[in-house]
DNA sequence: ATTTAAATTTATCGACCGATAAATTAACAG
DNA sequence: CTGTTAATTTATCGGTCGATAAATTTAAAT
């Protein structure tokens, strides 16, 4: 793990869409695009594409998809690989939001707060065909900025989780015991893994993704609470029932 | 999903091993194998392969892992595709242990040591790196087997952990709502998401896997007794921290 | 020892892969 | 309209893939 990640700072670029199957735009036979835009093309499209059936597509598939030739692509981009590692830099880094780390850390919210807004805007980041199956293929491929993304969630995330627990629950402040990042990871995989059932295994889940994660909430700082034997007001609403679709309250 | 699968009945097949990289054996140049013996090896040492490589994995690299040629494997498989279908059936229906339903049913013992007894067996056989690489590896690729294993957990494990818990806790019996149903897979999900980290982001995980189920086997009955307004008895043992290496209890 | 059946290898095919070099053509400057 | 630059295409190479056919060799039967 060498080599060196930076996450993103501020939003990521913006250009223009193009997300039709086969980009022959309007006018004529072949049209030409600025050296920056055809470049963003062929990161976008890999990225769809190779979240889709893997690392092991085609070049000639992609640029089909672009309705361009495939050595055009050798004009961008050295080789496949680095191509693909454009792509990574795209999923990793440029989703995460700075802001996140600010919303774990504010003790002026209750940790409850704190958590649900965390991961209501987290998941809206990461819950996206895309953004997780690329993470799945390359976490496969043993690739070197999946486990560095793996370490940034414990650091900046988890760690995080733990010490406001312990902060808000009147804790001693302490390195989080790795039981305790255990606990963190259960919430955490448990979330992530609705992601993982939606995008990966295309399987139905409970629609209302806020709801999910409330209830995770609930469930996760009820029970801490109860195993750390220390009580923190966590609800956020009255305790009447499991909040879902049928009991809309 | 047309196809109709079947949850292994009997344990697996137990035939000699063959594990190193390349089977060349003791004795002369070209050994000859019993049919049954030669597909076995192929199966066997295409699961491995495929887990670590996928399953765009050259057959040719499997042949050579075997010490044999790479047209021998179409002798006893028509196409590889042949080849992964077989694989699929090791990983997805021959692990499956049929007392395992009985585990979670039996009302004669606590929901919590059910709970624990199920999933300390059942984690033992999933948190596998050949088996949890095929499953996502299978599960990115759309395969039918795959979409079919989550119904069967869906159906087998975590309705049946709905209905016993309400059981347990002395709720009316009813189908587990969908949010019910969320919840048990914040459960589920969560703890495969340790053998996740484990065999394919190759993360450390908290390395007494019983003690991390315990500790989320806790925190899932207390924060659902909290969450559905209800008491059982869950703890496994006092109440006093999160038992992890640090504080050996 | 000879014969026979089948397990295994050698040789090869057509398709596709990533990549390179050279020819072409669109867009723009004057 | 002409000339120049560079975006793009055409053509192609060497390598690998899954798969097939035919030759070979092992092992067992007689």
């Amino acid at each position: 793990m060498d080599e060196e990640f930076k996450l993103n700072t501020i939003a990521a670029a913006d250009m223009p869409a193009s997300d039709g199957s086969v980009d022959q735009e309007a006018s004529s036979k072949h049209r030409r695009l600025s050296p920056a835009q055809r470049r963003e093309d062929f990161i976008r499209k890999a990225t769809t594409l190779f979240a889709e059936e893997g690392f092991d597509a085609g070049t000639r598939e992609l640029a089909r998809k672009l309705g361009v030739t495939q050595p055009l692509l050798y004009r961008y981009f050295p080789s496949k690989d680095d191509l693909i590692r454009e792509v990574y830099k795209r999923v990793y880094l440029d989703r995460w939001q700075p802001e996140w780390d600010d919303m774990l850390g504010d003790r002026t919210r209750p940790i409850r707060e704190r958590l649900q807004h965390f991961y209501d805007a987290y998941t809206d980041a990461i819950f996206d065909r895309d953004w997780i199956r690329i993470y799945l293929f390359s976490g496969l491929k043993g690739a070197a900025i999946n486990k560095w993304y793996v370490s940034i969630v414990e650091t900046r995330i988890l760690t995080r989780i733990i010490e406001e627990y312990r902060n808000e629950a009147g804790l001693p402040a302490q390195e989080p015991a790795a039981a305790e990042l255990e606990l963190a990871w259960l919430l955490h995989g448990g979330i992530f893994y609705y992601g993982v059932r939606k995008h990966i295994y295309d399987s139905p889940v409970l629609e209302q993704k806020n709801r999910a994660i409330s209830n995770a909430l609930d469930v996760f700082l009820e029970g801490i609470a109860s195993v750390f034997g220390t009580a923190v007001k966590t609800r956020s609403t009255a305790i009447r029932k499991v909040s879902g679709p049928e009991g809309q309250d």
